[in-house]
DNA sequence: TCGCAACGCCGTACACCGTTCGGAGCGGCT
DNA sequence: AGCCGCTCCGAACGGTGTACGGCGTTGCGA
């Protein structure tokens, strides 16, 4: 069983010829290495596939391994929900003379954002409901402030830019939600959204003949649930909240005037 | 190991006295029955308290025989939803003189009704992003219909009303899932909402000393995220939206006319 | 240079999960 | 009587989260 020493200069490196100590000369496991790659489990393969066996075989560790870096399972998932929202590009604050036109479409843009790193990680909305603390994550706090900076910046008061907040932010979630939820039980039956739609749609129709209202709804604009559709859907959302926001602002700003 | 026969008249009900077959006098077991128990089950103990073995065993059956009634627990829990969404009482329909304070006032209804819903439910949240087809469900369809029947009545077209309810539902959607993740996640440690403020507000307070408009919404307004406060800014978070979509609808009715 | 405490890693084990399968008991039909 | 079909269920399979104890290694104080 003697092992035959090789010179160092042909073949493979072997017991003899590897320098001295190739291991352990990091932690070889961290804390954000873990993150980063439960959020590429998560991506590709969904929420239901994220264990902690499946993500250590992925970083080449054992499953207990990673209790080291991570107490639990629930806050790894968190830490996965902040690590996405820091994806977030801040929307840049320009100052007050920027007039009202800047102002909604920074918002618009911050909006579009959220929802779009939502429908671009859909295991999210399965967890969002169950991670309350995201919302004193850092990525989470760093969004808020600089939303609360633009509305301040463009003269609310910082109570009445909250309130707003809290409105776009909120139709943001449970679009996000609506929508990432039809996705994905699009996506658990294989189907691309078109062929589904094709499949689905006479069956829906023909569920809906005592609702004669969603059956015209259905039936007339049922393109408007597909692709750039539910796009355009969602900012006229927005757009129609920011009327919304604008009239109350103006009301109040008058009525703390007058 | 002969067994005594009792007289039936005397005593505990024994393998003798008792009626012939106690089992299978009806099918003992019911989709409807099953639903109604999970549900019960996950308002007291949780989502993560959901299990076939425990559910079984409350309806007094083995966790298989659900099988029998229910393909999946996926699809339990999607009954299950729709069974909640089954309690909202609908708007009623009063028609097109009600006037406009009518119609706001029956949307508000309805969001609050949604919204109560779901935090009566808490474990909705961790829930919808996954149940794609709840919103192609009987108690949904039956909430649309009614909700659209509301809008239209008060002299929207179809389509502007879908949109209108597309946004008051996502932003409740949206609130109530971030309220009811900060609520379990209250719960989840043990403490009353007020005792955990207390608690954790001087943690978030120094967490945010980075972000001043944060910082200082946390120390003066805190009071807003307990009780009542969400309630109320839940509701003037719908009102704001009523805002918009009356400016809209009036943009949109004076656009046609002329 | 040694010894030792601390650290990062992981094999094993436990309790539990969702679901499949085969079969048992039974009502109703032929 | 014989069969069918329906409901129910025990056992089993392959998976899960994570507690625990033991492992090699490392850095540090002596």
């Amino acid at each position: 069983m003697a092992a035959k020493p090789e010179d160092g200069s042909s073949g493979i490196p072997t017991l003899w010829t590897r320098p001295q100590r190739p291991r352990r000369e990091q932690p070889a496991l961290s804390r954000e290495q873990i993150v980063t790659e439960a959020v590429a489990l998560l991506d590709s393969d969904g929420i239901e596939a994220l264990s902690m066996r499946k993500l250590g075989a992925r970083l080449n560790a054992g499953a207990t391994s990673l209790y080291t870096h991570v107490t639990n399972k629930d806050e790894l998932v968190a830490l996965a929900v902040d690590h996405v929202f820091a994806e977030l590009p801040l929307p840049e604050t320009t100052g007050p003379e920027g007039g009202a036109k800047v102002w909604r479409a920074a918002i618009e843009e911050c909006a579009e954002g959220v929802r779009a790193v939502i429908l671009r990680h859909p295991w999210m909305v399965s967890v969002l409901g169950d991670v309350g603390m995201v919302y004193f994550g850092p990525s989470w706090m760093r969004l808020s402030e600089a939303f609360l900076t633009l509305l301040e910046t463009s003269g609310l008061e910082l109570v009445d830019a909250n309130e707003a907040m809290g409105v776009v932010i909120g139709y943001t979630i449970g679009s996000a939600t609506v929508e990432a939820a039809w996705l994905s039980a699009l996506a658990k039956r294989g189907r691309k959204e078109q062929e589904w739609m094709d499949q689905l749609l006479p069956a829906v129709i023909e569920a809906t003949k005592d609702h004669p209202r969603l059956n015209r709804l259905y039936t007339t604009h049922a393109y408007e649930e597909v692709e750039g559709g539910r796009d355009s859907a969602f900012l006229s959302g927005v757009r129609l909240i920011l009327d919304g926001i604008e009239a109350s602002w103006a009301a109040r700003s008058t009525d703390r005037q007058g």
